[in-house]
DNA sequence: CTCAGTATACCAAGTAGTAGGCAAATACCG
DNA sequence: CGGTATTTGCCTACTACTTGGTATACTGAG
């Protein structure tokens, strides 16, 4: 495979059990087998690097949603299968999602980056306020009320609920934050 | 005033806005205005203050929580009283409660300290469920059914927002995922 | 013969933490 | 009380190490 290739996937699962400054090139290089400086080669620096790992995941995790919305024409389905996607990145709590890694870096992101994960976080966001607003109509979500607000909260709690899992080590902890979300489809 | 606490503050204070791993003891040192040395007199390790930090939050928090139970008889006003507490916590998306900065924090925290911010979380929990409890008896709060489960999901909630709106730099992110909270109360 | 990919060898800056000294406050004791 | 020991709080100066990044040379395939 691709070198390039095989450095961006190290280097998402060091950013994802780690965090984007809890690694550095010298693991990286050792991770993938070649050395510090060849890593240089392929991403300049250590933002650009960072720059083209939220690119592709924003890019792989929204055809991941699309799918989502092409085999489950319900609301229920779809915030089910959400729900499932964002469990599934976790790993048994030794792992986040990429976008709550990043979103959760201390250190100042390139500006592109820091771009493209609120773009994320925005597109996410909007793909959340139609299943809700679908759920006004097919009626398979109880109480809901303002789709967008509810879009958001969705969002912050599955966000949350990582971090809270992750700082116990512990999965379930995803699962007891995540309950009163999923019981709400009929 | 005793330096060991102004250096607590302080500390309190970069955790907040720039993380655990996001300063150094010879940052604290120059704004606290002594030699990053003297540091290591009061706090032997970086390890200890982590400690030392959310021992002290820990505390303060759960007095916040009790004065707030004690002023607000009802369930609502608990509710709302407590979405201040982390919203206040914030001072405009630059920061985080520390308990979330903590959480967030990537490098391995020592065993105590990581025992207490478990506990920490524990306690909010179980306040929260308290308050979840008494609304199925006082009625000021909308769809309230599972009282554990939505404690465990408003506390995730709550954090994730934190971390959106930081992430943003955007305190109003903050207001948008907590809104369906807020319009639970009656 | 070029050039992408890798390597060796380095750098400047920053990290937590240590060693040891020095002055002022405090405690102990005749 | 007076004087001696001890502790407290801070300092300068350092170590040992890691970080991201650079300069430059080698190698092999097209």
């Amino acid at each position: 495979m691709n070198t390039k290739t095989t450095l961006l996937n190290s280097a998402e699962d060091l950013v994802r059990s780690r965090g984007f400054d809890g690694f550095s090139y010298s693991d990286l290089a050792t991770q993938v087998g070649i050395r510090k400086a060849s890593i240089h080669h392929h991403y300049k620096t250590k933002a650009d690097l960072s720059l083209a790992l939220i690119t592709r995941y924003r890019g792989v995790f929204m055809e991941r949603l699309a799918e989502i919305s092409a085999q489950e024409p319900r609301a229920s389905g779809r915030l089910l299968s959400f729900l499932d996607l964002y469990r599934d990145a976790m790993r048994g709590g030794r792992s986040l999602c990429l976008c709550v890694a990043f979103s959760v870096t201390q250190t100042a992101l390139p500006k592109d980056s820091t771009a493209q994960l609120e773009g994320f976080h925005a597109d996410v966001a909007q793909w959340l306020e139609t299943v809700f607003r679908l759920a006004l109509h097919d009626g398979t979500l109880r109480g809901v009320t303002t789709p967008r607000a509810e879009a958001h909260a969705a969002l912050a709690t599955v966000e949350g609920a990582q971090i809270m899992a992750r700082a116990a080590e512990d999965a379930t902890r995803f699962e007891a934050a995540i309950d009163t979300l999923r019981a709400r489809a009929i």
